[in-house]
DNA sequence: CAGCCTTCTCAGCGAGGTCTCAGGTCAGGG
DNA sequence: CCCTGACCTGAGACCTCGCTGAGAAGGCTG
């Protein structure tokens, strides 16, 4: 039944990857950055109930919908429960379950965090949380504003006269308070973790490096 | 007083459909696809208890707003018990009611589960519960209306005109009136169990941590 | 009507964030 | 090798932001 599925929506425009068990499915979802979860309860070594179990446990937070037999061991409350966003009990109709996709995802698309990265450095506009290398960095609004310009301009050499226009909202400021906060970031994101993602180019400005430096 | 209602939310800009007795209700409900059934618990032919019950027997998840007389033969509990999931007693106002629509509508457009959690804290809209730890909180309404929006948002960084606009319906009110709530919500709900879960970020809001803190 | 609860305003305070300044350091050109 | 201009940085003044206690206003209940 799996291959039937995957032949179908692949024919409805979806990109679609296949587990032939718990475990694996649980691996890929893990690895995997997928938009959503089809899990069946019935799987070889690791049950879709604990294979969403353990997804949520990880504060993987993917929309999940499950499918299960109609007199399973377990049923809709449960999978719910678990943090499934729906459920199908099979036998369900292909139309039905296209569209529950289709509604799970328009559902998740207006929620979806964008969240600027740079090597490991990374920074979620939207949570207003920064890290590098997986751990946490505290930076102040300025700092905060200056870092997630540069990184939407990565690569780029941006100018002392761009950055104070558009973080500080201002183009007869002397520029030094650019310099003063750009030691501050370095001080925060680069020096504790001995990199240099931080460039000086004399002359025209900074340049945010791509691969977080 | 049906057809009044139909006037008046058709003016509202929904789309409705009336059903004259249980039967025809039911029916509607399984095959219309609504985003939303208003029951009425005094029905002919199939009580509105009956229609909801048989609708979440089926497993079909709509949200249900009931409504019924005060002194009926059914009460708020039995409603919800059923799974309804939000309940009126006439008299009631015409505004309560669309604002619980609107609401109910707002709250199923994530299919979140009726329970809000972060950490050990936990927040049930629709008793109007919550709990730390297992243990009971009181709240006023305003604070039970401000958790309930960090909770909904938990994890990010929320500002106080967001609040405003969503908490208090206003956008121009002296932000202090936030960090005055804020305040109280600490000391019940952080504050006695020793945690740190509304957080200040300074210079753009709150955030309530994911893990409760 | 009295008492209680809830909501909201206000003003003071203290922590933390912003920015200026001056002196130090560094790169590049003559 | 020295000069110059660009950049960096430590110190500190200033001031904004958020927290809090006090209390007024309004509503509900007994």
């Amino acid at each position: 039944m799996a291959a039937a599925l995957q032949r179908g929506l692949q024919a409805e425009g979806f990109a679609v990857d296949l587990a032939h068990d718990g475990e694996q499915g649980l691996h890929q979802a893990r690895h995997g950055d997928y938009d959503i979860v089809v899990l069946d309860i019935m799987l070889p070594r690791l049950s879709g109930y604990n294979v969403c179990k353990q997804l949520r446990a990880e504060e993987n937070w993917v929309p999940i919908l499950m499918l299960s037999a109609k007199d399973g061991e377990y049923d809709m409350a449960d999978g719910l429960d678990l943090g499934a966003d729906d459920y199908l009990t099979k036998p369900f109709s292909y139309v039905v379950l296209v569209a529950r996709l289709r509604a799970l995802l328009r559902r998740d698309a207006g929620r979806r965090p964008a969240v600027l990265t740079a090597g490991d450095l990374s920074l979620d506009p939207a949570r207003r949380k920064v890290e590098r290398a997986a751990s946490p960095v505290e930076l102040t609004p300025r700092e905060f504003a200056l870092l997630e310009y540069l990184m939407r301009r990565h690569d780029e050499v941006v100018s002392k006269a761009e950055i104070l226009e558009h973080v500080w909202d201002t183009f007869d400021t002397d520029p030094n308070v650019v310099e003063v906060y750009v030691g501050y970031l370095r001080r925060k994101v680069d020096v504790p973790f001995g990199r240099n993602a931080i460039q000086t180019v004399r002359g025209a400005g900074y340049r945010l490096a791509g691969d977080g430096g």
